[in-house]
Parts: structure tokens; C-alpha cells; sequence
DNA sequence: CCAAAAGTGTTGCGTATACACCCATGG
DNA sequence: CCATGGGTGTATACGCAACACTTTTGG
């Protein structure tokens, strides 16, 4: 009746426009104390990988395996919130054959792309304030192929989880671009189902 | 170190017209023991609550969680299968409120009420021959609305899951209707996602 | 011939895609 | 004035929703 249960977290970020995942030939993993919630043990998981909080970013339970049993969770950050400066990370792909975790990390990034169609969770791989060029590399990087400008920016704006903040991105040797922010920095689902 | 993992189990099926559960107040638990995998211990699960074999159908993993610990499934069966005659299905509104596993049960029904519309997986609620309107019974009952005939034939047929078998179903007191089949009856995601 | 359920098309609308040029700034 | 990236509109295609009548059978 007696099991030993494992927790283990894909961490994921942008870096020089590609994602990364946190860890080098392994993804971090823990074992659930016993009378410790799921919760509590990701966010220690978290703290050790980036030196910061989660309940501050995007996580979501992923799915349970067996053999060992653990539990896998997903988590989002901006590179420059990641304040363990010893930190590994790896572009995704470096992770596709003969990585223990291949199959993981396949699924999470399936889930994630899923997820960015119909959320606002990439808020937690940005800063509060971006322009829409930046959003659409964080858009492309997870999607893997390149976006239409013109398409991509109708559609983030009709989503209406955007904010332009009035002011202009200074001191780029090019046009200026707008900054704009999340109006929540929540989880939040735009397409109602009805 | 140690914990005890216990896995819980939503059968739904079709009854009169109805999304009915398996389970009078809660839902069948049992517990992981040592060295036994998830998967055995999910068919252990349905076997008592149907008589049948659960690999004949369609279940899924749902989501884990603690207090106690418990990995949680959902699966599906037409229920002349339910062989187990004492057996309780009961409809999906009576656990609405007051019910302990309200919530497991709310979430297990979203997750159904998404993969009908890009999965053939309700495959695994019908008799390997079946009409249209007996299909569209099935849908409406677990997206607890009314669908409009035409659309629904348009769509069920352009998504290419169903075969026509050329028969007509005989002895009714009325126009007889075409017998269809699915093509596969395992799982298949239909919207390709480029 | 009547009741019952099966079967069948068209139109409008909204969303997704494809596509190319001008604008504002720094150096 | 040039290089760099920002910003903009239109036309087409496709999927979804709304909507009503005719057909086939059993009794």
C-alpha cells in the first residue's frame, strides 16, 4: 500500500527568442514528503531551479506516470526572473532523442501551444511591459514557425487582454514601437464556450 | 517518504437519453498498492464497477490530487455493456451539489464536453452499429443542450470518422434510418493542428 | 391516411489567411 | 540618407449557425 511518490517540473522560458527548458539532462525532480501537499512541494521544486516564486508565475499540473510514480508539472518565467544564475537552460530541442524526458517534455510543450490559442499565460514568460513585436517572438519561439505581423497583432487586439500603455519603446535605432501591458496577470480563457 | 495513492474512477454512460455516472454517493476508490502500475489498478477499478474490460474502451487520465492523494480517471461505456447488474448509474445533475466527488465529476464532464468535438471517442458510449439521430442523442446529452439535425449530419459526416453501412434499421414504425459505423474505434484527433 | 422519425440545402456571418508598402527614428 | 524595425488594410476562403419541408415506413 506503501508508495514513493516523486514530483517532477518542466520549467520553461524565452531565450534570445527560443524556448528554453530548465535542466540539463534531467528535469528537476523531488520526492513528496509525507503530509506534504502537491502545491508546496512544485514551488520548492521552483525555488530551487530559479531562485524565485512561483505562485508569482504560470503552472499547471501536467499528467502522472508510473515507473517511478511521479507527478509532473509545467511552469513559465522570463529569462530575467530567473535569479539562480547557475541555472541550466537548454533550447527545447536539444531535448527530443535519447532525453529520459522526451516524452514529458513533448507533451508539456504540446499542452503549452494548446494553451496560448485560448489563454493569457504567456504573461509569464514577459515583463509587464512589452511591445506586440516581442509578444510575437514569445508566440513564435513556442509555436515554432513564423507568424503574419499584420495577422497576429488583429488578433491579439481583438482578444482585448491587452493594454496599450500611450508610451513609445525610447532609445531603438528604429521606429519606436508601443508598449503594451496584460490587463490581467491571471490566468485567463478568452474563448467562451457557449 | 511515504504515502498512500489512491485512484478514483468517473464511468459515465447513456441511459434513456441521459449522461449518467457510475457511483451512488461517490465514486469507486481502491487503493495503488506497492508495485502495482496505474493502469492495472484503473481496470481493477472498472472491472467491479461495469463487469467489463476496460481496454474495450475509451478512459483517460484526469488529474491528481492531494488530501487525500488520489490520481483520478474517467471512462466511457454504452450501457447494455454494463454486465455488472447492481451496478448504480445515476444522471450527472444529481451530483451537482452536496455530492464529496462534485467537483471531480464537474471537471471529468468539461474534459468530455472538449474531446467529443475534435475526438471520435464516443465510440466508446455506442453499439458498434448506430444511426445518426442515436449519435446526436449521445452528443447532446453530454453537451446538455439541443443541436440542430443538419448541422450536426454535416459535420458528423465531412469529419470522415463514420462509415455507412448500407443497411437500414428495421422494424420501426417509421422511416427507417441508416446504420453507420465508426471507422476506427480507437481513439482519433480529427482537427490537425499545422 | 395518419403518425413518427429520417433525410436534405441555402444563406449570412464571423474568423483565419495571404499578401506589400509606408513610417518614424538613430546614426 | 540609409538601415532598422514598427505599423497598417483588403480580398478570399472556410467553418458555423439559422432555418422548414419532403420522404419513408408501420399501423
Amino acid at each position: 500500500m506503501q508508495n514513493n511518490i516523486r514530483v517532477k517540473l518542466a520549467v520553461f522560458s524565452i531565450l534570445e527568442g527560443k524556448l528554453v527548458i530548465h535542466g540539463d539532462n534531467h528535469l528537476p525532480v523531488t520526492d513528496l514528503k509525507k503530509r506534504e501537499s502537491l502545491d508546496s512541494c512544485v514551488s520548492e521544486l521552483f525555488d530551487n531551479a530559479t531562485g524565485n516564486t512561483l505562485s508569482d508565475f504560470y503552472s499547471e499540473q501536467l499528467y502522472t506516470v508510473d515507473h517511478p510514480f511521479s507527478v509532473v508539472y509545467f511552469a513559465l518565467i522570463p529569462h530575467f526572473q530567473i535569479l539562480n544564475k547557475v541555472a541550466v537552460f537548454k533550447p527545447i530541442n536539444s531535448h527530443k532523442f535519447g532525453h529520459p524526458d522526451a516524452e514529458i517534455v513533448s507533451y508539456a510543450l504540446q499542452r503549452l501551444q494548446w494553451k496560448i490559442e485560448y489563454t493569457n499565460v504567456v504573461y509569464s514568460l514577459l515583463p509587464d511591459e512589452f511591445t506586440l513585436s516581442e509578444l510575437q517572438t514569445v508566440y513564435e519561439a513556442i509555436l515554432n514557425k513564423k507568424l503574419d505581423k499584420r495577422n497576429f497583432r488583429k488578433k491579439m487586439l481583438s482578444l482585448g487582454l491587452l493594454t496599450s500603455s500611450g508610451r513609445k519603446k525610447k532609445g531603438v535605432k528604429a521606429r519606436p514601437a508601443e508598449i503594451y501591458t496584460f490587463k490581467s496577470r491571471n490566468p485567463q480563457i478568452v474563448k467562451i464556450f457557449s
